[in-house]
RNA sequence: CGGGGUGUAGCGUAGCCCGGUUAUCGCGCCGCGUUUGGGACGCGGAGGUCGUAGGUUCGAAUCCUGCCACCCCGACCA
Protein backbone atom coordinates (compact mmCIF):
# COMPACT_ATOMS: atom_id res chain seq x y z
CA UNK A 1 0.00 0.00 0.00
CA UNK A 2 1.23 3.23 -1.07
CA UNK A 3 0.90 6.20 2.16
CA UNK A 4 -2.06 8.14 2.70
CA UNK A 5 -2.34 11.29 3.78
CA UNK A 6 -2.84 12.59 7.44
CA UNK A 7 -5.90 14.16 8.03
CA UNK A 8 -5.73 17.46 8.91
CA UNK A 9 -7.81 17.57 11.76
CA UNK A 10 -5.38 14.89 13.63
CA UNK A 11 -2.22 16.33 12.90
CA UNK A 12 -1.83 19.64 11.11
CA UNK A 13 1.66 19.78 11.41
CA UNK A 14 1.83 16.36 9.54
CA UNK A 15 -0.44 16.98 7.22
CA UNK A 16 1.37 19.99 6.24
CA UNK A 17 4.83 18.14 5.81
CA UNK A 18 2.91 15.45 4.15
CA UNK A 19 1.51 17.62 1.76
CA UNK A 20 4.81 19.28 1.06
CA UNK A 21 6.57 15.67 0.29
CA UNK A 22 3.55 13.95 -1.32
CA UNK A 23 2.63 16.58 -3.72
CA UNK A 24 6.61 17.20 -4.95
CA UNK A 25 6.60 20.18 -3.81
CA UNK A 26 10.27 20.11 -1.91
CA UNK A 27 12.43 18.40 0.53
CA UNK A 28 14.47 18.18 3.08
CA UNK A 29 18.05 18.83 2.02
CA UNK A 30 20.98 17.23 4.46
CA UNK A 31 22.18 21.45 4.35
CA UNK A 32 21.01 22.62 7.83
CA UNK A 33 17.32 24.02 7.87
CA UNK A 34 17.63 24.41 3.74
CA UNK A 35 15.22 23.14 1.43
CA UNK A 36 15.35 21.87 -2.17
CA UNK A 37 12.19 23.17 -4.17
CA UNK A 38 11.47 20.28 -6.54
CA UNK A 39 10.28 20.99 -9.98
CA UNK A 40 6.66 21.16 -9.18
CA UNK A 41 7.03 23.07 -6.09
CA UNK A 42 9.44 25.28 -8.22
CA UNK A 43 6.44 25.40 -11.33
CA UNK A 44 4.03 27.01 -9.03
CA UNK A 45 6.48 29.72 -7.71
CA UNK A 46 7.60 30.41 -11.22
CA UNK A 47 3.70 31.41 -11.58
CA UNK A 48 4.03 33.73 -8.67
CA UNK A 49 7.07 34.90 -9.78
CA UNK A 50 6.14 36.02 -13.19
CA UNK A 51 2.78 37.42 -12.08
CA UNK A 52 4.51 39.77 -9.27
CA UNK A 53 7.26 40.71 -11.61
CA UNK A 54 3.97 42.02 -14.53
CA UNK A 55 2.40 43.87 -11.53
CA UNK A 56 5.72 45.14 -10.36
CA UNK A 57 6.90 46.27 -14.14
CA UNK A 58 3.41 47.70 -14.53
CA UNK A 59 3.64 50.01 -11.48
CA UNK A 60 7.21 51.16 -13.02
CA UNK A 61 9.63 49.10 -11.23
CA UNK A 62 12.78 47.66 -12.54
CA UNK A 63 14.96 44.62 -11.86
CA UNK A 64 18.15 44.65 -11.00
CA UNK A 65 20.49 42.23 -8.65
CA UNK A 66 22.84 43.11 -5.88
CA UNK A 67 25.72 40.69 -3.84
CA UNK A 68 24.91 37.83 -2.28
CA UNK A 69 27.88 38.90 0.50
CA UNK A 70 27.64 42.13 2.60
CA UNK A 71 30.65 43.40 4.38
CA UNK A 72 30.10 43.43 8.55
CA UNK A 73 30.79 47.14 8.53
CA UNK A 74 27.95 47.97 6.37
CA UNK A 75 25.45 46.53 9.19
CA UNK A 76 27.35 48.12 11.52
CA UNK A 77 26.44 51.79 9.84
CA UNK A 78 23.13 50.22 10.05
CA UNK A 79 22.71 48.95 13.37
CA UNK A 80 24.34 52.90 14.59
CA UNK A 81 21.20 53.93 13.02
CA UNK A 82 18.63 51.14 14.42
CA UNK A 83 19.14 48.67 16.73
CA UNK A 84 17.66 45.41 17.25
CA UNK A 85 18.32 43.48 14.04
CA UNK A 86 18.34 39.49 14.14
CA UNK A 87 21.99 38.46 14.20
CA UNK A 88 21.54 35.01 13.48
CA UNK A 89 23.09 35.12 9.91
CA UNK A 90 25.69 33.18 7.62
CA UNK A 91 29.18 35.04 8.44
CA UNK A 92 31.74 33.98 5.94
CA UNK A 93 35.34 34.02 7.73
CA UNK A 94 37.77 32.20 5.33
CA UNK A 95 38.27 32.42 1.29
CA UNK A 96 40.13 28.76 0.95
CA UNK A 97 40.24 24.88 1.93
CA UNK A 98 43.30 23.41 1.85
CA UNK A 99 43.94 19.10 1.99
CA UNK A 100 44.37 17.77 5.48
CA UNK A 101 47.90 17.12 5.79
CA UNK A 102 47.38 14.24 8.34
CA UNK A 103 44.03 12.48 6.95
CA UNK A 104 44.03 12.23 3.20
CA UNK A 105 40.85 12.59 1.66
CA UNK A 106 40.07 15.13 3.88
CA UNK A 107 39.80 19.35 3.84
CA UNK A 108 40.12 22.00 6.05
CA UNK A 109 40.01 25.35 6.68
CA UNK A 110 43.04 26.82 5.69
CA UNK A 111 43.67 29.36 8.18
CA UNK A 112 46.04 31.91 6.51
CA UNK A 113 42.89 32.35 4.42
CA UNK A 114 41.52 34.17 7.23
CA UNK A 115 39.46 37.37 5.87
CA UNK A 116 40.24 40.79 7.40
CA UNK A 117 36.41 41.58 7.41
CA UNK A 118 34.33 39.16 7.81
CA UNK A 119 31.18 38.42 4.68
CA UNK A 120 28.03 38.16 5.58
CA UNK A 121 25.68 36.20 3.69
CA UNK A 122 22.64 38.52 2.97
CA UNK A 123 19.60 38.14 5.77
CA UNK A 124 18.19 41.16 3.50
CA UNK A 125 19.94 43.39 0.80
CA UNK A 126 18.68 46.95 2.44
CA UNK A 127 22.35 47.68 3.64
CA UNK A 128 24.86 46.48 0.31
CA UNK A 129 21.89 48.25 -2.51
CA UNK A 130 21.20 51.50 -0.03
CA UNK A 131 25.44 51.43 -0.02
CA UNK A 132 25.20 51.85 -3.71
CA UNK A 133 22.50 53.93 -3.94
CA UNK A 134 25.01 56.75 -2.52
CA UNK A 135 26.32 56.44 -5.96
CA UNK A 136 23.83 56.16 -7.94
CA UNK A 137 21.97 59.48 -6.47
CA UNK A 138 22.93 63.54 -5.98
CA UNK A 139 19.84 65.39 -7.70
CA UNK A 140 16.07 65.09 -7.67
CA UNK A 141 16.38 64.17 -11.21
CA UNK A 142 18.13 60.67 -10.21
CA UNK A 143 14.88 59.86 -8.03
CA UNK A 144 12.61 57.96 -8.01
CA UNK A 145 14.76 54.70 -7.88
CA UNK A 146 12.00 51.60 -8.24
CA UNK A 147 14.15 48.61 -7.59
CA UNK A 148 13.06 45.13 -7.44
CA UNK A 149 15.65 42.35 -6.85
CA UNK A 150 14.50 38.17 -6.82
CA UNK A 151 17.18 36.74 -5.00
CA UNK A 152 18.08 34.20 -2.19
CA UNK A 153 18.46 35.07 1.83
CA UNK A 154 19.82 32.97 4.88
CA UNK A 155 18.94 33.51 8.27
CA UNK A 156 19.82 31.73 10.81
CA UNK A 157 16.92 30.24 12.07
CA UNK A 158 17.11 28.74 14.94
CA UNK A 159 14.01 26.60 14.53
CA UNK A 160 12.75 26.07 11.08
CA UNK A 161 9.90 24.66 8.75
CA UNK A 162 9.12 24.12 5.35
CA UNK A 163 8.62 27.09 3.47
CA UNK A 164 7.36 29.28 6.39
CA UNK A 165 11.02 29.98 8.07
CA UNK A 166 13.81 28.21 6.05
CA UNK A 167 16.87 29.05 6.81
CA UNK A 168 18.09 29.63 2.87
CA UNK A 169 14.76 31.03 1.23
CA UNK A 170 13.64 32.87 -2.15
CA UNK A 171 12.01 35.98 -2.25
CA UNK A 172 11.91 39.02 -4.03
CA UNK A 173 12.53 42.73 -2.43
CA UNK A 174 11.51 45.83 -3.63
CA UNK A 175 14.08 48.82 -2.60
CA UNK A 176 13.18 52.06 -3.53
CA UNK A 177 14.39 55.69 -3.15
CA UNK A 178 12.24 58.94 -3.18
CA UNK A 179 12.73 62.52 -2.62
CA UNK A 180 9.52 63.40 -0.75
CA UNK A 181 8.50 61.56 2.05
CA UNK A 182 5.01 61.82 0.24
CA UNK A 183 5.89 59.83 -2.65
CA UNK A 184 7.45 57.08 -0.36
CA UNK A 185 4.68 56.77 2.03
CA UNK A 186 2.42 56.67 -1.18
CA UNK A 187 4.92 53.72 -2.10
CA UNK A 188 4.76 51.98 0.58
CA UNK A 189 0.71 51.34 0.50
CA UNK A 190 0.87 51.03 -3.51
CA UNK A 191 2.66 48.12 -2.40
CA UNK A 192 0.95 46.35 -0.05
CA UNK A 193 -2.05 46.84 -1.82
CA UNK A 194 -0.30 45.07 -4.87
CA UNK A 195 0.22 42.23 -2.38
CA UNK A 196 -3.33 42.39 -1.47
CA UNK A 197 -4.92 42.13 -5.02
CA UNK A 198 -2.01 39.67 -6.19
CA UNK A 199 -3.11 37.34 -3.13
CA UNK A 200 -6.43 37.54 -3.72
CA UNK A 201 -6.70 37.34 -7.51
CA UNK A 202 -4.27 35.00 -8.38
CA UNK A 203 -3.80 32.56 -5.03
CA UNK A 204 -7.31 32.97 -4.14
CA UNK A 205 -6.02 33.67 -0.73
CA UNK A 206 -8.46 36.46 1.65
CA UNK A 207 -5.89 38.12 3.49
CA UNK A 208 -6.81 41.58 6.02
CA UNK A 209 -4.37 44.52 5.66
CA UNK A 210 -3.04 47.35 8.19
CA UNK A 211 0.22 48.17 9.93
CA UNK A 212 2.15 46.85 12.48
CA UNK A 213 2.50 47.29 16.20
CA UNK A 214 6.10 49.43 17.08
CA UNK A 215 7.17 46.04 18.28
CA UNK A 216 6.41 43.43 15.31
CA UNK A 217 7.67 45.88 13.08
CA UNK A 218 10.95 45.91 10.64
CA UNK A 219 13.36 47.20 12.94
CA UNK A 220 14.84 49.96 9.94
CA UNK A 221 10.96 50.62 9.40
CA UNK A 222 9.30 54.06 10.66
CA UNK A 223 5.94 52.14 9.43
CA UNK A 224 5.34 48.57 8.51
CA UNK A 225 2.44 47.61 6.21
CA UNK A 226 1.41 44.15 5.92
CA UNK A 227 -1.21 41.40 4.97
CA UNK A 228 -2.15 38.57 7.05
CA UNK A 229 -3.59 35.45 5.98
CA UNK A 230 -5.28 33.30 8.38
CA UNK A 231 -4.13 29.30 7.77
CA UNK A 232 -7.07 26.29 8.34
CA UNK A 233 -5.31 25.78 11.83
CA UNK A 234 -6.53 29.40 13.26
CA UNK A 235 -2.62 30.61 13.07
CA UNK A 236 -2.06 33.87 11.43
CA UNK A 237 0.69 33.94 8.54
CA UNK A 238 2.35 36.94 7.58
CA UNK A 239 2.11 37.16 3.73
CA UNK A 240 4.05 39.79 2.81
CA UNK A 241 5.60 43.12 4.20
CA UNK A 242 5.70 46.49 2.91
CA UNK A 243 7.76 49.43 5.07
CA UNK A 244 7.80 52.55 5.09
CA UNK A 245 11.66 53.71 5.82
CA UNK A 246 11.65 57.12 6.08
CA UNK A 247 15.37 58.74 6.13
CA UNK A 248 16.80 56.05 8.04
CA UNK A 249 18.91 53.93 5.65
CA UNK A 250 19.63 57.32 3.90
CA UNK A 251 20.95 58.88 7.58
CA UNK A 252 23.20 55.42 7.68
CA UNK A 253 24.53 55.35 4.30
CA UNK A 254 24.41 59.15 3.79
CA UNK A 255 22.69 59.05 0.90
CA UNK A 256 22.14 62.94 0.23
CA UNK A 257 20.49 64.59 -2.85
CA UNK A 258 20.10 68.44 -3.91
CA UNK A 259 15.82 69.09 -4.10
CA UNK A 260 14.79 71.52 -6.62
CA UNK A 261 15.49 74.05 -4.36
CA UNK A 262 19.62 73.25 -4.18
CA UNK A 263 19.23 72.09 -0.77
CA UNK A 264 20.61 69.07 0.20
CA UNK A 265 18.26 66.51 2.15
CA UNK A 266 18.05 62.81 3.04
CA UNK A 267 16.61 60.52 0.46
CA UNK A 268 13.32 58.97 1.34
CA UNK A 269 13.32 55.03 1.24
CA UNK A 270 10.68 51.80 1.16
CA UNK A 271 11.41 48.34 0.73
CA UNK A 272 9.16 45.84 0.50
CA UNK A 273 9.04 41.74 -0.20
CA UNK A 274 7.29 38.47 -0.72
CA UNK A 275 8.64 35.37 0.02
CA UNK A 276 8.31 31.73 -0.86
CA UNK A 277 6.83 31.54 2.77
CA UNK A 278 3.34 32.61 0.30
CA UNK A 279 3.94 28.60 -0.70
CA UNK A 280 3.11 27.75 2.86
CA UNK A 281 0.27 29.65 2.75
CA UNK A 282 -1.34 28.03 -0.49
CA UNK A 283 -1.04 24.81 1.16
CA UNK A 284 -2.62 26.17 4.41
CA UNK A 285 -4.92 27.98 2.70
CA UNK A 286 -6.61 25.89 0.28
CA UNK A 287 -5.28 22.16 1.24
CA UNK A 288 -7.90 19.44 2.43
CA UNK A 289 -7.45 15.76 3.25
CA UNK A 290 -7.00 14.70 0.01
CA UNK A 291 -3.73 17.29 -1.05
CA UNK A 292 -3.07 20.32 -2.35
CA UNK A 293 -5.59 22.21 -4.03
CA UNK A 294 -4.45 24.66 -6.53
CA UNK A 295 -6.48 28.37 -7.77
CA UNK A 296 -5.99 27.65 -11.37
CA UNK A 297 -4.00 30.50 -12.12
CA UNK A 298 -1.15 29.08 -10.78
CA UNK A 299 -1.68 25.51 -11.28
CA UNK A 300 1.39 24.34 -13.44
CA UNK A 301 -1.09 22.94 -15.51
CA UNK A 302 -4.80 23.19 -15.16
CA UNK A 303 -5.98 20.29 -16.49
CA UNK A 304 -4.91 17.04 -16.30
CA UNK A 305 -6.30 13.98 -18.56
CA UNK A 306 -6.00 10.25 -18.24
CA UNK A 307 -6.74 8.11 -20.56
CA UNK A 308 -8.03 4.58 -20.16
CA UNK A 309 -6.33 1.85 -22.32
CA UNK A 310 -5.51 -1.47 -22.96
CA UNK A 311 -3.37 -1.28 -25.82
CA UNK A 312 -1.32 1.53 -27.68
CA UNK A 313 -3.69 1.05 -30.51
CA UNK A 314 -6.38 2.06 -27.74
CA UNK A 315 -4.48 4.79 -27.21
CA UNK A 316 -4.12 5.98 -30.56
CA UNK A 317 -8.23 5.80 -30.80
CA UNK A 318 -7.87 7.94 -28.08
CA UNK A 319 -5.75 10.31 -28.91
CA UNK A 320 -7.48 10.86 -31.84
CA UNK A 321 -10.74 11.82 -30.32
CA UNK A 322 -8.82 13.97 -28.42
CA UNK A 323 -7.46 15.92 -31.12
CA UNK A 324 -9.89 18.95 -31.38
CA UNK A 325 -10.02 19.17 -27.85
CA UNK A 326 -6.70 19.74 -27.39
CA UNK A 327 -6.45 22.40 -30.12
CA UNK A 328 -9.68 24.26 -28.33
CA UNK A 329 -7.73 23.86 -25.16
CA UNK A 330 -4.52 25.65 -26.40
CA UNK A 331 -6.22 28.25 -28.13
CA UNK A 332 -8.01 29.08 -24.57
CA UNK A 333 -4.54 29.39 -23.32
CA UNK A 334 -5.39 26.70 -21.00
CA UNK A 335 -2.55 24.09 -19.82
CA UNK A 336 -3.01 20.35 -19.84
CA UNK A 337 -0.88 17.59 -19.29
CA UNK A 338 -1.77 14.20 -20.69
CA UNK A 339 -0.40 11.55 -18.59
CA UNK A 340 0.09 8.17 -20.78
CA UNK A 341 1.81 6.18 -18.32
CA UNK A 342 1.07 2.37 -19.47
CA UNK A 343 2.79 0.96 -16.03
CA UNK A 344 0.83 2.83 -13.53
CA UNK A 345 -3.02 2.23 -13.12
CA UNK A 346 -5.88 5.56 -13.40
CA UNK A 347 -6.41 4.51 -10.09
CA UNK A 348 -3.27 5.92 -9.24
CA UNK A 349 -3.00 8.79 -11.50
CA UNK A 350 -6.19 9.87 -9.90
CA UNK A 351 -4.57 9.92 -6.48
CA UNK A 352 -1.98 11.08 -7.65
CA UNK A 353 -2.95 14.40 -9.20
CA UNK A 354 -5.52 14.86 -6.32
CA UNK A 355 -2.40 15.27 -4.41
CA UNK A 356 -0.90 17.64 -6.77
CA UNK A 357 -4.29 19.70 -6.38
CA UNK A 358 -4.70 20.47 -10.23
CA UNK A 359 -7.91 22.00 -10.68
CA UNK A 360 -9.68 19.49 -13.35
CA UNK A 361 -8.84 16.43 -14.12
CA UNK A 362 -10.76 14.24 -17.31
CA UNK A 363 -10.64 10.63 -17.82
CA UNK A 364 -11.34 9.46 -21.33
CA UNK A 365 -11.79 5.73 -22.47
CA UNK A 366 -13.34 3.50 -25.36
CA UNK A 367 -16.85 4.00 -23.19
CA UNK A 368 -16.23 7.80 -24.49
CA UNK A 369 -15.70 7.90 -27.71
CA UNK A 370 -18.71 5.49 -28.47
CA UNK A 371 -20.77 8.11 -25.97
CA UNK A 372 -19.04 11.16 -27.43
CA UNK A 373 -18.72 11.97 -23.84
CA UNK A 374 -15.81 12.50 -21.19
CA UNK A 375 -15.30 12.66 -17.49
CA UNK A 376 -14.65 15.41 -15.51
CA UNK A 377 -13.62 16.12 -12.14
CA UNK A 378 -13.54 19.11 -10.36
CA UNK A 379 -10.73 18.96 -7.59
CA UNK A 380 -11.78 21.75 -5.15
CA UNK A 381 -15.23 20.17 -4.54
CA UNK A 382 -14.06 16.48 -5.22
CA UNK A 383 -16.90 16.04 -7.71
CA UNK A 384 -17.23 14.00 -11.00
CA UNK A 385 -19.17 14.49 -14.04
CA UNK A 386 -20.16 13.40 -17.74
CA UNK A 387 -19.85 15.91 -20.15
CA UNK A 388 -20.58 16.23 -23.62
CA UNK A 389 -16.91 16.04 -25.77
CA UNK A 390 -17.75 19.12 -27.87
CA UNK A 391 -18.70 21.25 -25.23
CA UNK A 392 -16.39 20.43 -23.02
CA UNK A 393 -13.53 23.11 -23.55
CA UNK A 394 -16.30 25.80 -23.24
CA UNK A 395 -17.33 23.70 -19.89
CA UNK A 396 -13.34 23.29 -18.36
CA UNK A 397 -12.76 27.24 -19.51
CA UNK A 398 -16.09 28.70 -17.41
CA UNK A 399 -15.13 26.20 -14.69
CA UNK A 400 -11.87 26.68 -14.31
CA UNK A 401 -12.63 30.99 -13.55
CA UNK A 402 -15.52 29.26 -11.14
CA UNK A 403 -12.94 27.60 -9.13
CA UNK A 404 -10.70 30.65 -8.80
CA UNK A 405 -13.43 32.39 -7.27
CA UNK A 406 -14.83 29.27 -5.42
CA UNK A 407 -11.59 29.15 -3.59
CA UNK A 408 -10.97 33.18 -3.05
CA UNK A 409 -14.90 33.30 -1.52
CA UNK A 410 -14.38 30.05 0.86
CA UNK A 411 -11.03 31.76 1.69
CA UNK A 412 -13.25 34.86 2.36
CA UNK A 413 -15.86 33.25 4.60
CA UNK A 414 -13.40 31.21 6.47
CA UNK A 415 -11.40 34.40 7.18
CA UNK A 416 -15.14 36.06 8.41
CA UNK A 417 -16.24 33.13 10.58
CA UNK A 418 -13.16 33.14 12.36
CA UNK A 419 -12.66 36.66 13.17
CA UNK A 420 -14.20 37.49 16.57
CA UNK A 421 -14.48 40.83 18.62
CA UNK A 422 -13.52 40.32 22.20
CA UNK A 423 -15.31 43.06 24.61
CA UNK A 424 -13.50 42.10 27.31
CA UNK A 425 -9.53 39.67 28.78
CA UNK A 426 -11.69 36.96 29.59
CA UNK A 427 -13.83 36.75 26.51
CA UNK A 428 -10.20 37.14 24.57
CA UNK A 429 -8.54 34.42 26.37
CA UNK A 430 -11.25 31.93 25.60
CA UNK A 431 -11.85 32.84 22.37
CA UNK A 432 -7.86 32.81 21.69
CA UNK A 433 -8.23 29.21 22.11
CA UNK A 434 -10.10 28.71 19.44
CA UNK A 435 -7.75 30.29 17.06
CA UNK A 436 -8.84 32.84 14.50
CA UNK A 437 -8.14 36.57 14.00
CA UNK A 438 -9.81 38.95 17.43
CA UNK A 439 -10.53 42.34 17.03
CA UNK A 440 -9.96 44.06 20.10
CA UNK A 441 -9.27 47.33 21.89
CA UNK A 442 -5.56 48.23 22.73
CA UNK A 443 -4.29 51.11 24.66
CA UNK A 444 -1.20 51.35 22.13
CA UNK A 445 1.08 50.43 24.88
CA UNK A 446 4.12 48.04 24.67
CA UNK A 447 3.51 46.74 28.10
CA UNK A 448 0.17 45.82 27.20
CA UNK A 449 0.85 44.30 24.13
CA UNK A 450 3.48 42.25 25.74
CA UNK A 451 1.46 41.33 28.48
CA UNK A 452 -1.23 39.80 26.55
CA UNK A 453 1.70 37.71 24.51
CA UNK A 454 2.98 36.68 27.36
CA UNK A 455 -0.25 34.95 28.75
CA UNK A 456 -1.95 34.01 25.34
CA UNK A 457 0.87 34.03 22.78
CA UNK A 458 -1.51 35.88 20.71
CA UNK A 459 0.27 39.04 18.99
CA UNK A 460 -0.90 42.23 17.37
CA UNK A 461 -1.19 41.18 13.77
CA UNK A 462 -2.12 44.85 12.31
CA UNK A 463 -3.82 47.70 12.94
CA UNK A 464 -6.70 48.36 10.41
CA UNK A 465 -7.12 52.31 10.14
CA UNK A 466 -10.18 52.30 8.87
CA UNK A 467 -11.58 50.95 12.34
CA UNK A 468 -12.09 54.12 13.96
CA UNK A 469 -14.36 53.55 17.17
CA UNK A 470 -13.08 54.25 20.72
CA UNK A 471 -12.94 51.61 23.69
CA UNK A 472 -11.06 50.21 26.43
CA UNK A 473 -8.19 48.71 26.66
CA UNK A 474 -9.08 44.95 27.60
CA UNK A 475 -5.79 44.53 29.53
CA UNK A 476 -4.93 47.73 31.29
CA UNK A 477 -8.31 49.26 31.16
CA UNK A 478 -6.84 52.67 29.28
CA UNK A 479 -8.72 54.52 26.86
CA UNK A 480 -8.28 52.84 23.15
CA UNK A 481 -8.34 54.38 19.56
CA UNK A 482 -9.35 51.53 17.72
CA UNK A 483 -9.87 47.80 17.57
CA UNK A 484 -7.11 46.41 16.55
CA UNK A 485 -6.76 42.53 15.29
CA UNK A 486 -4.86 39.43 17.51
CA UNK A 487 -3.97 36.18 16.69
CA UNK A 488 -1.50 33.39 17.12
CA UNK A 489 0.56 33.60 14.24
CA UNK A 490 3.61 31.01 12.40
C1' C B 1 19.77 28.35 22.01
C1' G B 2 16.99 25.15 26.36
C1' G B 3 13.85 20.45 27.06
C1' G B 4 12.21 15.81 24.69
C1' G B 5 12.55 12.39 20.53
C1' U B 6 14.69 10.32 16.05
C1' G B 7 18.60 8.85 12.39
C1' U B 8 19.06 1.27 9.46
C1' A B 9 18.24 0.72 0.78
C1' G B 10 14.67 6.09 -2.82
C1' C B 11 10.44 6.08 1.18
C1' G B 12 8.31 3.87 5.65
C1' U B 13 10.33 0.42 9.18
C1' A B 14 12.01 -4.49 12.57
C1' G B 15 16.32 -5.48 15.25
C1' C B 16 19.09 -1.89 20.02
C1' C B 17 17.00 -2.60 26.50
C1' C B 18 20.09 -7.98 27.27
C1' G B 19 26.74 -7.10 21.76
C1' G B 20 27.66 -12.98 18.50
C1' U B 21 26.83 -16.46 11.38
C1' U B 22 24.70 -13.75 5.44
C1' A B 23 20.72 -6.91 9.03
C1' U B 24 13.97 -7.71 8.92
C1' C B 25 9.59 -6.54 6.45
C1' G B 26 6.38 -3.44 3.27
C1' C B 27 6.21 0.25 -0.63
C1' G B 28 9.03 1.89 -4.65
C1' C B 29 12.83 0.37 -8.53
C1' C B 30 14.55 -3.36 -12.73
C1' G B 31 13.02 -7.91 -15.98
C1' C B 32 9.06 -11.15 -17.90
C1' G B 33 3.89 -12.15 -18.17
C1' U B 34 -1.20 -11.05 -17.01
C1' U B 35 -3.76 -6.37 -16.08
C1' U B 36 -5.76 -1.09 -16.70
C1' G B 37 -13.17 3.39 -15.72
C1' G B 38 -10.55 4.80 -8.10
C1' G B 39 -4.21 3.63 -5.04
C1' A B 40 -3.41 -4.04 -9.89
C1' C B 41 -1.32 -9.15 -9.54
C1' G B 42 2.22 -13.36 -10.14
C1' C B 43 7.22 -14.99 -10.66
C1' G B 44 12.32 -13.51 -10.80
C1' G B 45 16.07 -9.65 -9.56
C1' A B 46 19.05 -5.35 -8.05
C1' G B 47 19.90 -2.03 -4.25
C1' G B 48 23.09 -1.10 2.60
C1' U B 49 29.63 3.64 4.70
C1' C B 50 23.17 0.73 9.99
C1' G B 51 23.89 9.67 10.23
C1' U B 52 29.23 10.76 11.34
C1' A B 53 34.03 10.63 14.10
C1' G B 54 36.22 8.31 18.00
C1' G B 55 36.20 4.80 22.26
C1' U B 56 35.16 -0.05 24.96
C1' U B 57 35.43 -5.30 23.22
C1' C B 58 38.02 -11.33 20.55
C1' G B 59 33.59 -9.25 18.18
C1' A B 60 29.38 -3.13 17.76
C1' A B 61 23.36 -1.38 14.05
C1' U B 62 23.25 -2.78 19.40
C1' C B 63 27.28 -0.17 24.94
C1' C B 64 30.02 4.92 25.89
C1' U B 65 31.60 10.03 24.18
C1' G B 66 31.84 14.10 20.72
C1' C B 67 29.82 16.08 16.31
C1' C B 68 26.00 16.58 12.27
C1' A B 69 21.03 16.57 10.67
C1' C B 70 15.78 16.06 11.22
C1' C B 71 10.94 16.11 14.17
C1' C B 72 7.99 18.02 18.49
C1' C B 73 7.62 21.77 22.60
C1' G B 74 9.70 26.53 24.23
C1' A B 75 12.60 31.03 23.45
C1' C B 76 13.90 33.74 18.99
C1' C B 77 12.29 35.40 14.08
C1' A B 78 14.27 42.16 9.36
Amino acid sequence: MSKKLTKRSEDYSKWYNEIVSMAELAEISAVRGCMVIKPYGYAIWEKIQNELDTRFKDTGHENAYFPLFVPKSLFEAEEKNAEGFAKECAVVTHYRLKNDPIKRGKLIVDEESKLEEELIVRPTSEAIIWNTYKNWIQSYRDLPIKINQWANVVRWEMRTRLFLRTAEFLWQEGHTAHSTKKEAVQETKLINNLYKSFVEDFMSISVITGTKSESEKFAGAEETYCIEALMQDGKALQAGTSHFLGQNFAKAFDVKFSNDEGNLDYVWATSWGVSTRLMGALIMSHGDDYGLVLPPKLSPYQVIIIPVFKSSHELDLINNYLNNLKNQLKDLAIDYKIDERDNISPGKKFNEYEVKGVPIRLCVGLRDIENKTIELFRRDEMKKSLISICEASNNISKLLLEIQESLLKKSKLFLKNNTKVASNYSDFKSMIKSGGFILAHWDGSEESEQKIKKETKATIRCIDDSFTDEGICIISGRKSKQLVYFAKAY
